[in-house]
DNA sequence: TCGATTTGGTTGAAGTGTCATCCACCCTGC
DNA sequence: GCAGGGTGGATGACACTTCAACCAAATCGA
């Protein structure tokens, strides 16, 4: 009922005991096909990728449909450089625009199109139902409360401390003392 | 505790459950985060990527340490056209060797060259301690459990019927019958 | 007020993934 | 023995991501 060689066979996951093992491996199976599905799933009905669809939220979420394209980068956790390629493209196809911000001379709004808001609208609807239909269907209250566990654990831990930092030295290789938190996403 | 705007707002999931909207934003702010975060640890000590170290574990794993380039696509669960790019560009790196099968004379091997078993073997304990750090150290057996309950499950919605069909049908629009299965790696 | 640093953002190059196309070889039916 | 289809694999074009470098506007310190 499984395969014996995808990512993850025995070799690497040796120091890891069997359960853990196991389910790594059918985590790092699942998540890959998972990601792989809604993807293209997302670019068969709609004609927009996941990237896309990320950044038009983030957009429709604003009152004014316009955010600052830094605050975009780090409402996704992007990087700036991604988000400067991935605006470029996306106003190429027309799903947004750029303005320039007058109280702040060096940056720029993005600014949703009436094409990039239809776009959103057209395809929102098809990716929830995927979403449930793939996930949610399958999975009883305590394992959706569980995963919720999960995730949150492992996001907690690579997002505060020691692995934060570690993003963030990268190439500072004297022990100084490492910075904790540095930013991110802002709490409330 | 949380970002507020991540990949998926209100906007999006406001045909989920409430308690289904958190896990599914949870989930996916962390898959992100925890597959970043492994592809720099590894990229960073080793000088391999996550689909080197990938391709690399299917060839230790066998004992003739080659083999065939579709197999190989199809243990990884990868598109053929990706294993040929990328042992292509391992093969410019020293990783692997590429040698043409005899018995079939369109087939051709991978082979784990002497760099290639290095990298590896080099790469694989960090790579191992951080998935327990990161993951498993955080986790009680039962959540451990319940995640690879989870994973299981999806992954088996996601290759089974319907789903592993809309892969395999792509540009057919009638509506003939589709195919159930066709695929994928072999069960037991 | 002027230089130094930080911040917001763009750019280019190189690595990666996908799609469509193509070619060479194998296998089958006749 | 050869036409036709299926299979193993490579290739090119294009979308996407990362890294490093860069630039201009803002801010800070003296």
């Amino acid at each position: 009922m499984m395969c014996q060689l995808f990512p993850y066979a025995e070799h690497v996951t040796r120091w890891l005991e069997p359960e853990q093992q196991r389910a790594w491996r059918a985590y790092v199976r699942m998540q890959g096909e998972l990601n792989a599905h809604l993807s293209r799933q997302m670019s068969v009905d709609s004609d927009i990728s996941m990237a896309d669809f990320a950044v038009l939220v983030q957009l429709t979420d604003t009152p004014e449909e316009r955010v600052r394209v830094l605050e975009l980068a780090r409402s996704l956790h992007w990087e700036k450089s991604r988000i400067s390629h991935h605006v470029a493209r996306m106003e190429k196809r027309g799903l947004v625009r750029r303005e320039n911000c007058r109280s702040d001379g060096r940056g720029s709004f993005v600014v949703l199109t009436d094409l990039g808001r239809s776009a959103i609208e057209a395809a929102a609807p098809a990716h929830a139902e995927t979403v449930r239909a793939l996930v949610f269907d399958l999975l009883s209250d305590a394992e959706v409360e569980a995963l919720r566990e999960i995730s949150e654990k492992i996001f907690t831990r690579l997002t505060t401390g020691e692995c934060a930092a570690v993003i963030a030295r990268c190439d500072a290789d004297d022990p100084m003392e490492v910075v904790p938190e540095e930013g991110g996403c802002s709490e409330a």
